[in-house]
DNA sequence: TAAGTTTGTTTCAAACTTGAACCAAGCGGA
DNA sequence: TCCGCTTGGTTCAAGTTTGAAACAAACTTA
């Protein structure tokens, strides 16, 4: 079948898109190296970690909310281990099972770090978004995160209660 | 000044973006890997020069357009450039630079992997999307890359014309 | 219950990214 | 013209990511 190029609008669309997500991803990266010597995604494990029962969750649970691969995880816990702001227990029920905790020192961190990284993603996102339009944001990568659902047999949104809760949070 | 958090409604509009940046980044890299045996930021480079006049584009100009840095830049155009998909050149009129440009190869390469790839998109985005989504899409992340035009002196979208062309494009 | 399969996690090497340092080459003014 | 500053690009080491392979524990089923 004969491809189906994309139309200028889509085109926009895309390109505003992906030069946003470069944009984005670095500023953020940048911002929190600087004030937490730590990359998004490292935050982002202890911000999700914060918000677990107990402060706890088990490693592949921790990637797939996430959305990153387990052996992206294990080597980003592995260094965030070494500064002490995570800890791994041994699951009880699954002796394969490996749980990775936040630690007092590392809620510290987030905690200090985390008035910065919001007032960040105001900058680059909200403040210049109408409120339709976060509307609009949510809306559209809802849809695209649930396009990948029906793919991999992954967790559904509901199936991680952690991700549902609702007030003051650090990312 | 006290810590504007994120409402109920920025917090699910901003996870839903950042699972689908990883998830959509995650694809397209595996995709093109798959496909054309590189990562997507390494496509988007043939895909670029494809489009500037004479397939040829400065290193610097390259970086701006796919917002990358440009050490970044070279050591991917190192890559592309053993694997003779680009080549370089000097600057005549200006012997500190380096011009990149697309070989015949790459533009072959570039060809062959473009189909699968806008395929990719459209089943990640915007088969997902409707159409006044893509319209929605497409002035939140114009808004989104205006915001860093003030921020660092960068070009506009306006000072560089191979981003404005129309009509089929490989990305 | 042994064999075979799946699941949870880590490991390893190769590839990629980062940021600072470096080297020219242009540029502006005394 | 000489000096100091900026710009274009590369290099280097340290850090991160990838994907495949390795393991071990759980499950399945004959």
């Amino acid at each position: 079948m004969t491809t189906r190029w994309l139309s200028p609008e889509e085109q926009r669309a895309w390109r505003a898109y992906i030069a946003s997500a470069a944009l984005v991803e670095d500023a953020l990266d940048r911002q929190l190296q600087q004030e937490a010597g730590m990359p998004h995604l490292y935050y982002s494990i202890l911000a999700t970690l914060s918000e677990a029962p107990e402060r706890k969750l088990r490693m592949t649970d921790l990637a797939e909310g996430l959305k990153i691969t387990r052996s992206r995880l294990t080597y980003a816990v592995t260094r965030l281990e070494k500064d002490g702001l995570v800890g791994r227990e041994d699951c009880r029920w699954d002796k394969r099972g490996s749980i990775a905790t936040l630690t007092e020192e590392g809620m510290r961190v987030l905690e200090r770090a985390a008035p910065g990284h919001v007032e960040t993603v105001r900058a680059l996102l909200f403040d210049r978004l109408t409120p339709e339009q976060v509307g609009q944001l949510e809306e559209i990568f809802t849809a695209v995160v649930e396009g990948f659902q029906g793919q991999d047999a992954h967790a559904t949104a509901d199936d991680v209660p952690w991700r549902r809760r609702s007030g003051k949070s650090c990312s």
